[in-house]
DNA sequence: TTGTTAGATACTGGATACCGTATCCTGAGT
DNA sequence: ACTCAGGATACGGTATCCAGTATCTAACAA
């Protein structure tokens, strides 16, 4: 709970500084270091982190709309309380917001997305087999991103958005077998949209994101169980 | 377009003034009114509904955030493309969302909130016999919100908050056959909450979410079909 | 001692004014 | 017709201020 204020020059024009906070706070809430119950205050945030109240009021007004926070009647905010059936059902919800996408995407996609897609799926072959975890991570998520694009609705990238902020982005790189998986389906998944097959790539998709969630979820439940009560 | 300043006294103390212009800036993008692409500009909703910047800026990242407005790189809000396929997919997440709630539900409902529950399903099944569908409809909201409630979930409850946003509240006195539909799932669900058996729970939900959906969605359709481009 | 009430305190939502910056638009010059 | 410079525009953020309300505190009454 130490002081810890926010670099502008660093990052600047490229995010708004809100959304920098909304990440300090939903970190700050989702790693238990502000307590399930602790309240939020506006102006104590705001003095913490070197800033106006008005980037901490858009960041808590975020976070209540994420369900990270929650607002009571009064207008008081607190950190809410989070449990494992949560993330659980965070990465289930994800993978139904994915396979909206694709279905969505195989009608919709261009020769033009489909070369893009064929692109990033061989380079993320070749940094699986040179061991490179970053970027194979990093093009995984290219490959969803750009899915996730083609379906072209700014309400699943939206919703997609608000799911995808409980899914760690290293999360890729903590599993062993997961770039052979992640390529066979990735594959299946392209054929799917080349073949404008909905129903196939909506089918594989929520597979696909359900299977990669499980390592991380066996392995929540393991941290969860060994220290029960925060 | 023209002018329809907010009155303040009429609401006031109960709902935050930003949540009323969400709601009407829903309202006119979801209703056409506002026409996809069109510009929002902050400053001239401020003016327009008498009101000052501000609300209309939270009004606004709430619909951002909603994926009812969008945001481009250079910070300019344009209304987003909302075409039936984004209907669908919004009502068979919440059906989704509805189900999770109720599987968690399931497990943790007190004997109070059961009670609680009979009571609004027994006066919804007068109701619907008395032929007062406002009412029906009225304690059918309350039904599903007690089950979402008992699900305990902070984040939960605000993902149904969001996909619920796009499904009118007066949908079900549209349709005929709905109330006796409705009650039979209500009494199936009520009975595997108090059975405390979550996966049957969580199936019956979410059957009974999307088959409520369905005539709104051929509603829709027809209506689109009518009217193919806006 | 316990309960109630009245006053002090603190926090949020909103209004207003202002600044710096990035984008866009427009018009002049080539 | 094209480019580029400069102005207009609007947004994010800061700083203050105010009103309403919720909570806390402490005195007072039962």
């Amino acid at each position: 709970m130490e002081a810890q204020s926010v670099d502008r020059r660093s990052v600047q024009r490229s995010t708004k500084l809100s959304e920098q906070l909304t990440s300090i706070l939903r970190e700050e809430v989702l790693t238990g270091r502000v307590r399930p119950g602790e309240r939020i205050v506006q102006s104590e945030w705001a003095e913490r982190l070197g800033v106006s109240r008005m980037p901490v009021r858009d960041a808590v007004n975020q976070l209540c709309t994420e369900g990270i926070l929650v607002q009571q009647q009064s207008g008081q905010v607190f950190a809410a309380q989070i449990d494992p059936d949560d993330i659980r059902d965070g990465y289930y919800l994800n993978a139904v917001l994915a396979s909206m996408a694709a279905r969505r995407a195989a009608t919709r996609i261009s020769e033009d997305e489909l070369a893009e897609l064929k692109q990033i799926h061989t380079k993320l072959g070749k940094a699986a087999k040179a061991g490179d975890r970053h970027e194979a991570s990093r093009l995984n998520w290219a490959f969803h991103r750009t899915v996730n694009r083609a379906a072209n609705s700014a309400r699943l990238t939206a919703l997609l958005r608000m799911t995808a902020t409980s899914i760690p982005h290293s999360a890729f790189e903590m599993v062993d077998e997961w770039p052979d998986l992640a390529q066979a389906d990735h594959a299946r998944i392209l054929d799917a949209l080349s073949a404008h097959d909905g129903e196939e790539a909506a089918r594989i998709m929520q597979r696909h994101i359900e299977a990669g969630s499980e390592p991380m979820l066996t392995e929540l439940r393991q941290r969860w169980s060994d220290n029960p009560e925060t």
